[in-house]
DNA sequence: CGGACTATGTAACAATTATCACGGAAAGCC
DNA sequence: GGCTTTCCGTGATAATTGTTACATAGTCCG
């Protein structure tokens, strides 16, 4: 589908240049994609950049034994650098990106990743800058696994959950946390029991309410 | 120091255009840095990005409490991510950088970094196969962080380690193994002494020799 | 040679995390 | 309601990693 110029001068606004709304406009391709949809797979290349609108999606790194890691989530006005790194050097997929819920985006074709680079400075700016939180997610997901405990990272894992999602009430099982932790269910279980305890948190069947900030 | 263009053309022979090693020659301060020489540490600002043409470079990780996680090195050719980060948003590094041996490195500063960018393709194609080699490295860490257990962790460090130096006889200690491991020297001492039973090196004090392929 | 310092070895024990083996509770479905 | 599936709780036990506490051995240097 295609984009109206006034919904991106909005979107935008401050952000991007009129001439680059403009070809955003002309370009860019409006995606809606709903809860669960995979955006990306790893082995797959990738045509088009991804501008995140409204909504979120978690970027997730697999192992060889089905394992899949949380890095990061991507939200409004994000991009994902992975996709940047594999169009500009046309390589497959090294991550998985599923939405965490009903996601809107804007795809960008590849070409014009590259030609706007130089065309417009406010793109330049938006491609580095994305660049940059990129490694910054990446660097704070590795304080986590390898200086702090799994008490601490469940409890930070739950808390970024509740900021992506805007939300107190987290639905999700104990099981698909041990798999984005790298752990298994048990011990996942274990630890919510504790923080519980705790009252850090309330849980439900399917359901985790977090306490407090 | 000033570099010639006789030695960078040798340097980048194919990587660079022409016009561009002129510049290079220009603006690049060739800089050659002893073993354990600091490029850079965390908080610091950034004015220039090196690019390194021999010897080693090992970027470490912080933590709060002193230990210094090992991310990555950096070899023949190749730039820091951080640095290209840090000087096109002007903020401060969040990593140490340190020589693992005797290292050359043209810096280039921040200014020109952008400037080419557009000017030079191959400048802009350096740029961004630089990020994507450092997203590859990071997520490589992670993948050994998450996934695996110390014992192959250690084996994958020494392993790295000898395809950096050039050399199957490391000089390290097991204190130095276990910061950037970000673990306890005993522990490290233990897994050595496991992987020496094993025949897949041999200590000796200050030092480790690395057996088999 | 005699400290002083650094690096390593190692036992013993604690804490954390992983696995195995269930049982039971909630939700979905005829 | 009864059956099935999914999710959760939990004890028992093992494996891994962390900590404490020393002993020993090499190196440096006077």
């Amino acid at each position: 589908m295609n984009i109206s110029l006034n919904y991106l001068q909005e979107t935008f606004k401050g952000q991007f240049e009129y001439a680059l709304l403009d070809d955003l406009a002309k370009v860019g391709q409006q995606k809606i994609v709903p809860t669960g949809a995979y955006l990306i797979r790893p082995g797959e290349f990738i045509r088009s950049v991804p501008i995140i609108i409204r909504g979120s999606v978690k970027i997730l790194r697999p192992d060889q034994e089905g394992r899949e890691a949380l890095l990061y989530y991507l939200g409004g006005l994000d991009a994902c650098a992975m996709s940047l790194t594999c169009c500009l050097g046309s390589r497959r997929s090294e991550i998985t990106a599923v939405a965490e819920e009903e996601t809107e985006l804007i795809a960008i074709p590849v070409d014009k990743v590259d030609e706007w680079l130089c065309r417009y400075s406010t793109w330049k700016q938006f491609v580095f800058q994305t660049y940059q939180k990129r490694f910054d997610n990446l660097l704070t997901t590795i304080d986590e696994v390898t200086f702090h405990k799994l008490d601490e990272r469940l409890l930070t894992y739950l808390q970024k959950k509740v900021q992506s999602c805007q939300c107190r009430e987290l639905t999700i099982t104990h099981e698909e946390i041990a798999n984005e932790l790298a752990t298994s269910r048990e011990v996942i279980s274990r630890l919510l029991k504790q923080l519980e305890k705790m009252n850090k948190l309330k849980l439900q069947r399917g359901k985790i309410e977090m306490v407090g900030a």
